[in-house]
DNA sequence: ATGAAAGCGCTAACAT
DNA sequence: ATGTTAGCGCTTTCAT
C-alpha cells in the first residue's frame, strides 16, 4: 500500500517548462561539465521546493550504484559501549554526507539477514561487529562487490583476511587489568569472561590476564575463570557463583566489559560484600556509566570515540578511493576509580572525569 | 568507487537459459498466477545459489515502490529506554519480513536529514521518537505520500494530528510515583525533569507529580522543581543542587528517567547521604539497569515491550491496509525497590524480577 | 544552455 | 509454462 506517489522531477521539469534532464542537472549543482542559466536554475529550485520535491532514494542508487548510507552492524544495542562507539562514528558520517544506519543483530539469523540486504546493496558500506565465524568469508564477498567493510574489534578478521579491522589492544587490557590488580597485592585473582565461543574477543583479553598471572608466578586456578552471559545479569551470576563456591574466595575479578562489572557490583552488594574492601572489582571498556556506579568502576578505557571515527574514515575513504592502510590496534588505558581499591573512597581521582556538572537554574 | 558490479537476474538467466523474467518469477515464489515448471524452477534457484545472486536492492524498490525496512528515529541511542522498545520492535518487525534500521538523531539537523531522507523513500514507515516540534508537520506530510509513521510517546502528536501515537502514560506516572513518596511520609519531594523545552514529556510528568501533591494538600515550592539535561551528568548535577542549595533540603526526589536517577543516585553518594535514609529517590521508565543499581531503584515501570511492538505493528499493519485504531496510552506501574525506602534495604522485593540467574558452569 | 534518449536491475501485465 | 515488453525515477552522454 504504497498511497499515493511522490512528486517526481518530471513534475517539476513540467511545472518550470523545461525538460526532466535540466532538473536533474540544476539538483545535482555544477559539479557537471554541462552548465545551466542562473535564471532557469533559480526557476527549478524555486518550483522543486514548491513542490516539496525530493529525489527518489531507489532511482538515484539504482542510477548511480550508490546509495549515500553506510550500515553499522551491531551485535547489541543493550551494550552501552557500542551505543558510544556508533555515536561517533555517525557524528563522523553525517560531517562527510552519509547516514549512519545502525541494525541491530542479535541473533545469528539476523545478522545474516543483515549481510544479505549488504549484498542487495542497502548500503555502500558497512562497520561490522561480528558475530558468528562466517562473516569473515561473507565480508570479503562484499567487499569483492564493492562494498567498503570495516570490521571492529576482532582480530582474527586481521591483515591476513584483506579486510581492515579497526580495534583496541585487547591483550594489553587484560594485561593492565591483571597487573593492577596484582600490584595492589591480590593473589587469587578470577575473571569472567564472555560465554560465546565464536570469537577471539574473549580470549584476547584472557590472555592479558594469564600473562600478567604468569609473570607475577602465580598459577591461575582453573575455577578463576569463568564464563558467563555478556549481560547485566551474567555479570552478577558469575560474581555470585565465584563469591559462594570458591574456596578460598578470590579477593579480586576482572570482568569481561563494564556491563558485566555493573552486574557484579550487584551480586557483591546484595551478598553483603564491601567493594573494594572485601573484593576488588576492575571493569572493562570505560563506558561512561562506569563513573556513576557503587563504588565507581575501576576499568580499561578505550578510545571509543577514536574507534568510531576510525572506522567510519576507512570505510568512506575505500569508498571514495583513498588508500587506507590496516590500522595498527589502538592502545588502551587503565581508568582507576574506586572499585579496585587502589584510592580511598572519599578521594576520587582525577581521572575521574565524569565529575558532577555545575548546578543548573531552578525554573520550574 | 562502486567496484564490480554484482550479478544481476540477466546473469543467471542466460546460464539457466531461460528469459530473465523467469528468474524474477521464481525468486518471488508462487504468489503470482503464473506457474513455472518444477524443472525449471529448479535450475534458476540452483544457478542462482552458484552464482551468489541477490536481487538488487535500489531496483526492487524502485520497481515495486517498497523497501521493506522500517526505519526508527531515535533521539539519543545512549538512553536504554529506547534501546529497549527499539529491540522489541525490531523483533517483531523481523518476524514480519521487515528490517528495522536505527538512526541515532542526536540534534535537530540530524533529525531533519533523517526526516529529509524518508521523504526520498528510505523506507517503507517509520517509528519517531520527535525532537523539534515541526517534526509533526513533516510526518503528516510523509503519511500523505503513503509512509506509515507512528509517533512514539508524544502526546502533542495525538489523535487530533491524524497520526498514530503509542505512548505510556506518562501522567499517572508521574502522579504514581509521588504518591508513593507522600504515602511514605515525605513531604518536601522535589521533581527533575528534562530541560528541552519543545516537548510536552516533561511536562506530563511534572502534571502528574504537581496533581498529586495538589491533592495531598502540598503546595510545591518553585525550587523543589528544577530542570536538567537529560543524562547521567545532568541528574547528578540536579541532585547536587537540590541537596546543596535548598533550605531545608527535600526529602525525596522523582527524576524525569532512570538514567537520571542513577546519575542521581551517584551525587548523594558523593555527598555523602544515604539512600533511602536520607534522601528517598524514585525514577522512571524501568530499564532493566535500574535492577543493578545500590540502591535498586525504584522506578515507573513502563511496558517497553509493549510499546515496540505495538508501534511496530502499527507501522506494519498500515501498510498491509488494514485498520488501525488510534491506540490510547499504554499503563505503567510503580516498581518498588530499594531506592525509596519503601522496603528494607535487605528484603528485595518480588517486584523486584531481575535477579541474579543461576551460577554458570566453570570451564576456563 | 538545453533537450532527447539510453539505460540502471527489477517486476508484472500481457502475449504466446 | 515461458517469453516479450513496458516502465519505476533518475543520471548522464550526446545532439542540438
Amino acid at each position: 500500500m504504497a498511497g499515493r506517489r511522490g512528486v517526481t522531477s518530471i513534475d517539476v521539469a513540467r511545472r518550470a517548462g523545461v525538460s526532466q534532464a535540466t532538473v536533474s542537472l540544476v539538483l545535482n549543482g555544477a559539479d557537471s561539465k554541462v552548465g545551466v542559466s542562473a535564471a532557469t536554475r533559480a526557476r527549478v529550485l524555486t518550483i522543486a521546493s514548491e513542490l516539496g520535491y525530493t529525489p527518489n532514494h531507489a532511482a538515484r542508487s539504482l542510477r548511480r550504484r550508490s546509495t549515500n548510507i553506510v550500515t553499522f552492524i551491531l551485535p547489541d544495542p543493550g551494550n552501552l559501549y557500542f551505543a558510544e562507539i556508533a555515536a561517533a562514528a555517525q557524528e563522523e558520517a553525517e560531517a562527510r554526507g552519509y547516514a549512519l544506519n545502525l541494525v541491530a543483530a542479535r541473533t545469528e539469523a539476523a545478522e545474516r539477514q543483515a549481510l544479505e540486504r549488504l549484498r542487495a546493496g542497502v548500503s555502500d558500506g558497512a562497520i561490522v561487529i561480528g558475530r558468528s565465524r562466517g562473516v569473515w568469508e561473507e565480508l570479503r564477498g562484499l567487499a569483492l562487490r564493492g562494498i567498503a567493510c570495516v570490521a571492529l574489534q576482532d582480530a582474527s578478521a586481521g591483515a591476513a583476511q584483506s579486510i581492515p579491522c579497526v580495534r583496541a589492544d585487547l591483550e594489553s587490557g587484560g594485561y593492565l587489568a591483571t597487573s593492577h590488580l596484582l600490584g595492589l597485592g591480590h593473589r587469587r585473582i578470577a575473571h569472567v569472561t564472555d560465554r560465546r565461543h565464536d570469537d577471539d574477543r574473549p580470549r584476547e583479553r584472557l590472555d592479558g590476564y594469564l600473562r600478567a598471572m604468569r609473570e607475577a608466578g602465580i598459577t591461575p586456578q582453573a575455577e578463576w575463570v569463568v564464563e558467563a552471559e555478556n549481560s547485566l545479569q551474567g555479570g552478577s551470576a558469575a560474581m555470585h557463583w565465584l563469591m559462594t563456591t570458591i574456596e578460598p574466595r578470590p579477593t579480586a575479578v576482572f570482568l569481561f566489559n563494564d556491563r558485566m562489572a555493573i552486574g557484579a557490583l550487584h551480586a557483591l552488594d546484595a551478598l553483603g560484600l564491601d567493594v573494594p574492601h572485601d573484593v576488588a572489582v576492575v571493569g572493562f571498556d570505560g563506558i561512561a556509566l562506569g563513573a556513576f556506579t557503587h563504588p565507581e568502576l575501576t576499568t580499561i578505557d578505550h578510545p571509543r570515540e577514536e574507534i568510531g571515527r576510525l572506522a567510519i574514515q576507512i570505510v568512506l575513504d575505500r569508498l571514495e578511493g583513498k588508500p587506507t592502510p590496516q590500522p595498527s590496534p589502538l592502545p588502551v588505558r587503565l581508568l582507576v576509580r574506586q572499585s579496585c581499591g587502589a584510592q580511598s573512597r572519599g578521594t576520587p581521582s582525577c581521572s575521574t572525569r565524569q565529575r558532577d556538572a555545575s548546578p543548573p537554574p531552578a525554573d520550574p
